[in-house]
DNA sequence: AAATGCCTTGCAATCGTTTGCGGGACGTGT
DNA sequence: ACACGTCCCGCAAACGATTGCAAGGCATTT
């Protein structure tokens, strides 16, 4: 049973017979598309807007070979979460929404939990959508190259590299991890750690920053790291745990802003403050980072421009053209938990 | 120009060609439905596995009259901030989600800033979409009404109000604000101010709580009201200028957990402690409410079960059972910025 | 051996659009 | 008055699936 309409007019056929023409003159005339008389046109759309009538886009898009919606997917691989944890997909999510709607394209939505390798596949061929967006590469970078080999429609965000064969958008995270290391360095840190879970490359490349900052200011030797989960709760205990087995660090480098708050909240608990005695940045610039007490200095990446990104070489790679990867800048932001006056 | 497939299988008919068979026979066979000999149905569906064939859902559900799909829309509508800020309605969003995938629906997601009254016509009456939930009233009700009125596959999360045509779910947020205030009150505090802005029913309502609380403690009129907005930055900049001008309260009742945080930072840079000075409770309880310094002490929904709610009540209505509204219990988290040992 | 029944399969209509093609009405030029 | 061009409009075939109905094959019964 399908949803009742407005009113009783629920095909163009039944609008034609209203209008006393033929289905292909309405058509013609709400597409405004075909040679129809300026009269009937008229006619044609006054009734139409008076009906609350508008073609039935499932019929429409069977016709026109394309579903005129894009798949957006946030695969939870290496994360045991249960939630789509992080406010920054989140807010990636909203700018894709709003980036595909300007567009005219609708979002479709979905969660998967990549149990086989199949996920992908199953919603490239579903004929649901035109093309997908795939919202971070967790630990499935098999999987998205093997599927961008014969699916052309399909971006993914997150970290590029030379091999990888999936188009992706992202920040440069090897250069943000650095500008937040050498940021510490600069306020005389000298005993940094870096949070971080590299399983997913995103994360791996901050690191590989980290590392290489440090190595450049001849303390390569000084540093460790800690593969801290994504979701608060597993970063918090964890962070905690390592605090409570030796002497902290005096520079933390979170590799994201949720990490760095179960970070700044774990070192208040045990009378550590921020900044004096240990420096605090996060990554992402998520909206509540400018928030925390102290407030959270940053590697902010740009989502709005990200999603644009993602939708324009999503929708060229949909007409056929030839796309690249894109890398967008960081910035540095620099709030509280690093500023020592 | 449709994306191309796994293989050159693009339709029922070309598989049955393969297959030596008629299409129908195709369809009947990987519907599991129809009557098919073992034999046939085995090869075929061996067949179809083999070149990675799914029938085309568009068709599919043409001929089906249906969408297999349900709209979610965040009306932004009196809160200016371009995005859907608040990680309440985020997690709502993954919650539904994961509820309307596992009843084998798509989540078509659409955000919109209501100019006219006919945003929310132009999705039900899209044909895209089997039904619609709508995330949050906003300051809608009239539209959300009007629309409920003649289209039975609406459900919204918000408070409900008895003169209300449109079904909801939502918390009781009248006794979630009446717990929140209650709860400071039995730890001592009398000056106590609500930070919400109640043009949004939900706000509105857990004002109502607060002044309840109130008045039976016999402090109806030494309780304050700020109509702080929902995104953080408005929030803090409001709060800020409360503190500036008088002397605070002792303990905060915010209506939501962001709006709790930005207090927690404006209070922490003014030098005020909490809970020793101030004590502040949410409402919410959004993911990093744990994670503050300190902790924050929040009226907890159940999202979970409200997505779940959601969905059902949605998909009965689509099945034409008459339905009603529900209301959830909203539990009292004590956490740090209540805790006075 | 013929009739009856069941099991399996195919035919064809249908969902609601879009669109190439052809035809009718009307006006104009000679 | 006839030929011709222009302008609108309708016919019908797609798009790719589902499904009621009927027909074919085969085994069983009389």
């Amino acid at each position: 049973m399908t949803a009742q309409r407005r009113s009783t007019i629920n095909s163009l056929a039944e609008l034609a017979a209203l209008a006393g023409v033929s289905p292909s003159t309405v058509s013609r005339a709400l597409a405004g598309n075909g040679l129809i008389s300026a009269a009937t046109r008229a006619r044609v759309v006054e009734l139409a807007r008076e009906h609350g009538f508008q073609p039935n886009q499932l019929a429409r898009n069977l016709r026109l070979g394309r579903t005129q919606a894009i798949g957006v997917v946030l695969p939870l691989g290496h994360e045991t979460g249960q939630h789509l944890s992080d406010p920054f997909f989140i807010t990636l999510l909203g700018c894709l929404a709003d980036a595909l709607t300007e567009r005219g394209y609708d979002l479709l939505l979905s969660r998967v939990i990549p149990k086989d390798d199949a996920w992908l596949d199953r919603l490239v061929d579903s004929g649901r959508v035109d093309g997908v967006i795939v919202v971070g590469q967790s630990d499935q970078i098999a999987v998205l190259d093997r599927v961008a080999a014969r699916y052309a429609p399909l971006m993914v965000w997150g970290g590029h590299l030379p091999h990888h064969v999936h188009r992706s958008v992202g920040s440069d995270n090897r250069l943000g991890g650095e500008m937040a290391t050498r940021h510490l360095l600069e306020i005389g840190r000298r005993k940094l750690a870096f949070f971080g879970n590299p399983d997913a490359p995103e994360i791996e490349q901050r690191r590989q920053g980290f590392f290489e900052a440090c190595r450049a200011a001849g303390l390569a030797d000084t540093v460790e790291t800690l593969p801290v989960h994504l979701t608060p709760d597993a970063a918090y205990q964890m962070i905690a745990e390592r605090l409570d087995q030796g002497p902290p660090p005096d520079g933390i480098v979170a590799a994201s802003d949720v990490i760095a708050m179960s970070a700044l909240r774990a070192l208040a608990e045990r009378g550590l403050r921020v900044p004096h005695d240990v420096a605090v940045i996060g990554y992402d610039d998520v909206m509540l980072a400018a928030h925390t007490s102290p407030p959270l200095t940053t590697i902010r990446q740009d989502l709005a421009q990200g999603a644009n990104l993602l939708v324009d070489l999503l929708l060229r790679a949909l007409a056929g053209d030839p796309t690249e990867s894109a890398v967008l800048a960081p910035t540095l932001i620099i709030r509280g938990s690093t500023e020592t006056h």
